[in-house]
Parts: structure tokens; C-alpha cells; sequence
DNA sequence: GCTTATGCACTTTTT
DNA sequence: GTGCATAAGC
């Protein structure tokens, strides 16, 4: 079996795999076989060194990837590997926290809040607090409290630090966010994370029991972990130290999710003793795609450096498609894809990638046209529709009675003649009695200031969350208690009664595929409950819904495509305030992280490799023109299997064009944009920013049908 | 309380 | 061009 085990690796791999105890460092480059040497290596653990599996924890980036990672191991050790933990570092940091709940000062059944829910919270924290949400937008608050949740500040914290009165007031916010998710009973992304780690570092007793538990504990992806998680490993690994890592500090690209690169690149600093093994052997991509990934990351400093090669070599040319517009580049996009099927790609061996979501709607529009079928990753999500959330909030309440936000939400849903109003009322009275919103609707007389048919509402509603209760207390699976809610609640009515019957129709269907996944978990599970129904649901992330079986083309953006892998990639919008973004343009560190985007997006391909821009874009509304990415310039011209370049637009890409005729300050007259003033200068001058009446705007200084006013 | 109309902000990337 | 949030009307 051990010969089994080592045979299909080459010697770093067989070297990383049969590695002893002891901190551990993978630098695996792009297609060097990471999935396979951290599969292989529990293997290896389990069958070589008799490790009890329950004794080794393996963090992934996606769920999707953990249950790859659980079905390979269970291809090499069988069924024992059901024992394995293989999560995400949320999903494991929820599964604890259930267990450990006391100690975390929790409900056993608190609630996960998504993206919208933590929205809503803040929205009405600002009104509250008479802050104009255009000066400061729920968003940008709430990223400010998940920057210092991943740094592991309290609002203390922040308030001891804070400098101005400006930060004394963030303090303040993410003390009544918090504040509020606790009298929810719930908690945040951020929150698993950083609650995980304060009760292991408080509680002698429970970190002993999982740094017991866990001896063993493998990180993918490493290079994107943020401190919260860096300090998580750290202490499960503690006693023992047994921690392998795996990254590639060159395919870093959430530094804007708290991801400190550092905890790469000084991992060596933490754990003196670590053996570091370098894995450069690429598997997946042609030389050719190789040579032009490599060229373009090599740019970027303070890297480790490592020079990745194959043994495929030769390859198909990377194609550069220079498109008019948008729509150009769509049907570009479209006949490539077919070209493609023609020589016997399948569609799901396809991808089309972009820098930003908004790009997908064009591309969408010509697929849908061709007939070609496709699905978007990370687009509207299911379970972000409308109907879905409206069940899920039924079942939310259901499993934990103090989430307020689940039964406004469900009360609200069908309308029952319970608005805002009536709702506040009896969440006031809620709050009065120290009681959960549900137990005041079973007595409604004790709301003040509600008319008999919203009392009635109250009533109704109140008698249904129970027996949902009960249903679930006495032991029906989640997807019966779904059908009850569907049923009872009145939603399967009011969807059918409103609007275009396909729409109502739809969204039902929406309902019965949700209860689909309930009764797919209720199969699936050791113990289903409707809390572990709910929890996996609020953890799935954007390519744990994708389908890899259905034959259909896949659109995504960059920052989805990290560890997948396809024959034939496309990536669109390779233009300069596009891909790299304006965001990151003008500071070193963000423009190497869109250095490392692009080097993650070109090295997904195997087979084909093809870049596209255009000259001009429709972006908010307006149409800019777009000079192409320097990152295609930075891509060697035998890469792109030509030795001069085309001609275009009069002036040659990459030729300096000299000195722009205009500068900062001065008066200019556009044909169709009026006059306006220069106020900024891009790419040596090639660009130019422009202010005029209504908005700003970017524009190539040798194309803009423009001249400088006289004066 | 609910439905419809208008305006305005949106677009970087997400567990 | 869109979707969302607030405002006005029923």
C-alpha cells in the first residue's frame, strides 16, 4: 500500500507526504499537486503512522474543496476516513463553537448572519444614531468591524486606540453592532473566527481538550489566512506543532479580507525548525502558458522567489483579442467557445473569467443569444433570493427563538398585515419582558397599540412557529418541517397569487429545491437537525455552488477561479483601470496583489489560454476608453507567438507615446463631453482624467476627440 | 400597511 | 442600465 501511496509522486511531493512530525512548509506553485500531496500525506498519516483520523484537522478554502480533499482520502483509506475533519475554517470554527458553546457564551443554537443581515443591523444603527448613511455607508462601517474582528479588537480595543473623534465613534458602532447580534443570539463570519479564538486563548480547559483532539492540523491555501485564523492554527497546534501549511505566496490575492501575506513568507520565523519543501513542477499548463504566468508575476518583489517548469512543452500560443467594445468582446467570447467545442472541448472544460461581476452581464447576453449554456459563479445567489431567504427566516426562528431579524423577516413574509410599525411594537414589548418576539406573538394582548387583525396576525404566527417547534423538538427531519412552513405559513399561497403565474410558479420551485437540499442533508448526515441544516447552508460559498456536471460554460470572477482548473480560459477586460483596478492602481502593494490576480487567473488554464480588451467600455452608465493592461505587456512576445506585435489604433501598444500634450490644471473642450478641466495623469500620460460638469472622467489622451482651451 | 413612483448610487474582489 | 431605498399615494 505505502508503494501505492509514494508511486504516483515525484520526490518534493514523496518528501512532503512521508515528512515526520514537526512544523511543516509546502511552497507549492501553481499545478504542483498540493490537493494530492495534502491527500496523500493524511494518507500516509493514517496508514504508515497509525494517526487515529479523528486526530488530524485539514482546513480548505471552499467547502467544494473539502469535500474533494474528504472523497480522495476516502479513494485511499476507505471508509474510515468519514472520521476526518475537512472543512473551512469557518465550518470548523461553527462545528466547535456548537460544542463548546457554554464556554463561548453562547446559545447552542445561535445564529449565522450573512452579508444582508449584518446590513439591515447597521443600517439601523446609523438611523439610529442620526449618521447620514451617505457620509458613512453601512458597508463601509461594517468593513472597517471585520478588519479588527480579523485582527482580533474588541470595541475596547478600538476605542483605547482611536485618535479622533471619528474613531472614537467607529468604537462606538461595532460596540452596538456587537450588542445587538448578542441579543440575537447570533454571530457573524468574523465572529466564528474570532469567538473560536478567545475562548481556546481564555479557557485552559477547552483548548486542551482540541489541541488534544486535533494533533495534527493541515492548512491549504495558506498564503490568504488572516490573523485570526494564523492564531487559530497556532494554538491547536501548540503542543505538538504538528502543522503543515501549503501556499503559494504568488497566488495571494485577499489582503483586502484581512489576509496577511506575512504569514507565508515568516512562517519560518514562527516555527525555527520547519522543513521547507518547494514544489515547482507544474502539471497542468502547456510551457507556453507557463512562460507567460511566470513573465508577468516576476514583476513583483518580495516574493519568494522559485521558477516553476513542466515537461509539457511547447503548447498552443496565448491569443491576445483586441475588441471595439464590450459587445466586440462577447461575441469574441462566444465564438471562441464555440471553436473550441468544435475541437472537442467539452463545455464544462471552459471558463471565462473578469475582473469584476458586472463585466458577466454582457458576456451573459451574447451566450444566452447562441444558445450556449453556461452558469455564473458567485452571480445572484440562490440563497440569497427573496423566497428563500423567507423560509430560511421560519426556520431560523424556529431553531433559535431570540433571532429577531429571522422573525421580522418571516412576519413580514407573507404579508400578514404585520408592518414595520407593528413589529417594532412588539419587539419593544419583546424587550420589555426579557422574552423571545415569538412568545410575545402567542399573547398578543400584551403588545400595546395593535388592531384586532394584527393581533389575530400575531396569534396565527406565533401558534405556527410552535408546532414547527415541536415538529422539530420530536425529531422531524429539516425538509418536513420546511414542507409544514411552506404549507402553514401561507408563503406557497401568496406565491402563487401575486404576479406573472412562470414567476410565482418559479419561485416556488425555489421552495421545493430547498426543500430538495434539506432532504438531501436529512439522507446525508450522521444526526440531521435543522441547526445543522442551517449552518451548512449560511457557510456555502459561491463555488460550492457551482456544477461540474452539467455540461454548461462557467463565468466567474478572478478571485472565484483560485484552485480550479480549465483546458480552455479566457480572460476578458484585460485593460488598465480594469485589470489591475483603478482601486489598486496607485499603490504599489494593491497593484502587485492584481499582479498575483492575474498570475492565479492565467495559470488556470491547461490547454489554451486567450486574453481579450477593449478599447472602449460602458462602465456606471458611461463609456471610457481603455488603453490595454500592462500585464499584457509584460507577457513575452514569443508567449504570444509572434515576433512583432499588430499595429493598432495608430499608436503601437507599449510604444511610448511621448509627452502627453496635456497637463494637470488645464482647460479642455471634448467633442460630446463639453469643456472641463484635466486633474489627473495615468500610465506616463497615455491617460488622462478629465472633470467635467457632470462627472469625471478617464480618457486616452491620443484618442478623445479633445483639445486644450487657448487662455 | 401596502403599492407604486422616483431618484440616485452603483462596481473590486468574499467566507 | 440597473436595482435599491426612500417618498408619496391609495
Amino acid at each position: 500500500m505505502s508503494t501505492d501511496l509514494l508511486g504516483s509522486l515525484n520526490p518534493p511531493q514523496r518528501e512532503a507526504v512521508t515528512h515526520g512530525d514537526g512544523p511543516l512548509l509546502v511552497l507549492a506553485g501553481a499545478g504542483s499537486g498540493k490537493t494530492r500531496v495534502i491527500t496523500h500525506r493524511i494518507a500516509w498519516l493514517v496508514q504508515q503512522c497509525g494517526v487515529p483520523v479523528r486526530e488530524i484537522l485539514a482546513i480548505t478554502f471552499t467547502n467544494k474543496a473539502a469535500g474533494e480533499m474528504r472523497e480522495r482520502i476516502s479513494e485511499l483509506i476507505g471508509p474510515q476516513s468519514s472520521g476526518l475533519w475537512a472543512s473551512t475554517f469557518h465550518s470548523a470554527c461553527a462545528r466547535i463553537l456548537r460544542i463548546e458553546h457554554e464556554a463561548a457564551g453562547y446559545d447552542r443554537a445561535f445564529s449565522i448572519y450573512d452579508d444582508a443581515d449584518q446590513q439591515r443591523i447597521m443600517r439601523e444603527i446609523l438611523k439610529d444614531e442620526n449618521i447620514d448613511p451617505k457620509r458613512l455607508t453601512p458597508r463601509a462601517v461594517l468593513g472597517r468591524i471585520s478588519a479588527a474582528k480579523n485582527e482580533l479588537l474588541h470595541p475596547r480595543d478600538l476605542s483605547e486606540q482611536a485618535a479622533d473623534e471619528a474613531e472614537q465613534g467607529m468604537a462606538r458602532l461595532y460596540q452596538r453592532y456587537q450588542d445587538r447580534l448578542a441579543a440575537n443570539q447570533a454571530m457573524d463570519f468574523d465572529d466564528l473566527l474570532m469567538v473560536t479564538v478567545e475562548m481556546l486563548r481564555r479557557d485552559p480547559v477547552v483548548r486542551e481538550r482540541w489541541q488534544r483532539r486535533f494533533r495534527y492540523v493541515l492548512v491549504d491555501e495558506y498564503q490568504d489566512t488572516n490573523h485570526a485564523q494564523y492564531w487559530l492554527v497556532r494554538i491547536l497546534a501548540e503542543p505538538e506543532r504538528n502543522v503543515m501549511v501549503v501556499g503559494d505566496d504568488d497566488q495571494g490575492i485577499y489582503s483586502w479580507r484581512g489576509a496577511d501575506i506575512r504569514n507565508i513568507l515568516e512562517f519560518k520565523a514562527d516555527y525555527p525548525d520547519a522543513v521547507t519543501i518547494p514544489l515547482e513542477q507544474n502539471y497542468r499548463s502547456t510551457s507556453t502558458i507557463l512562460e507567460a504566468a511566470n513573465a508577468v508575476v516576476r514583476n513583483n518583489r518580495g516574493r519568494h522567489p522559485k521558477k516553476l517548469f513542466t515537461d509539457r512543452a511547447g503548447g498552443e500560443p496565448v491569443s491576445v483579442a483586441v475588441c471595439t467594445d464590450e459587445h466586440d468582446e462577447a461575441r469574441m467570447v462566444v465564438r471562441e467557445i464555440s471553436r473550441a467545442t468544435a475541437e472537442g472541448h467539452a463545455l464544462d472544460q471552459i471558463a471565462v473569467f473578469y475582473r469584476t461581476h458586472a463585466q458577466s452581464r454582457v458576456i451573459e447576453d451574447q451566450l444566452v443569444r447562441s444558445g450556449i449554456s453556461y452558469q455564473v459563479l458567485g452571480g445572484p445567489r440562490f440563497y440569497e433570493r427573496a423566497e428563500v431567504k423567507d423560509l430560511m427566516s421560519y426556520l431560523r426562528v424556529v431553531a433559535n427563538p431570540a433571532d429577531r431579524e429571522a422573525f421580522t423577516r418571516a412576519a413580514g413574509s407573507p404579508k400578514r398585515g404585520l408592518g414595520p410599525a407593528a413589529l417594532a411594537k412588539v419587539a419593544e414589548a419583546a424587550e420589555a419582558r426579557g422574552v423571545p418576539m415569538d412568545s410575545v406573538a402567542r399573547e398578543p394582548d400584551l403588545v400595546p397599540g395593535l388592531n384586532a387583525s394584527q393581533r389575530d396576525a400575531l396569534l396565527g404566527l406565533g401558534a405556527l412557529l410552535e408546532r414547527l417547534r415541536d415538529m422539530d423538538a420530536s425529531g422531524s427531519p429539516p425538509d418536513r418541517v420546511m414542507e409544514r412552513a411552506i404549507e402553514d405559513s401561507g408563503l406557497r399561497e401568496a406565491l402563487l397569487a401575486d404576479g406573472p403565474a412562470e414567476a410565482g410558479l418559479g419561485r416556488l420551485d425555489n421552495l421545493q429545491e430547498l426543500v430538495g437540499v434539506a432532504a438531501e442533508y436529512t439522507a446525508r448526515a450522521d444526526e440531521p437537525t435543522l441547526r445543522g441544516f442551517l449552518e451548512e447552508v449560511a457557510l456555502v460559498s459561491a463555488v460550492d455552488e457551482a456544477d461540474d456536471d452539467g455540461g454548461r460554460v462557467t463565468l466567474m470572477t478572478v478571485h472565484n477561479a483560485k484552485g480550479l482548473e480549465y483546458d480552455v480560459v479566457m480572460v476578458t477586460g484585460l485593460e488598465e483601470g480594469l485589470f489591475p483596478h483603478v482601486r489598486s492602481i496607485d499603490d504599489p502593494d494593491g497593484l502587485e496583489e492584481e499582479r498575483r490576480l492575474c498570475y492565479v487567473a492565467l495559470t488556470r488554464a491547461r490547454e489554451r489560454l486567450l486574453l481579450s480588451h477593449a478599447d472602449s467600455r460602458a462602465l456606471r452608465g458611461n463609456r471610457m476608453y481603455a488603453i490595454p493592461s500592462r500585464f499584457i505587456e509584460e507577457i513575452p512576445d514569443e508567449a504570444l507567438g509572434r515576433e512583432d506585435r499588430p499595429p493598432r489604433g495608430g499608436t503601437g501598444a507599449g510604444v511610448s507615446i511621448g509627452v502627453s500634450p496635456f497637463d494637470v490644471g488645464d482647460a479642455v473642450v471634448h467633442e460630446s463631453f463639453g469643456e472641463g478641466v484635466i486633474t489627473g495623469l495615468q500610465q506616463k500620460g497615455r491617460l488622462i482624467q478629465v472633470r467635467f460638469d457632470d462627472k469625471e472622467r478617464v480618457l486616452m489622451a491620443d484618442m478623445a476627440p479633445m483639445r486644450r482651451l487657448a487662455g
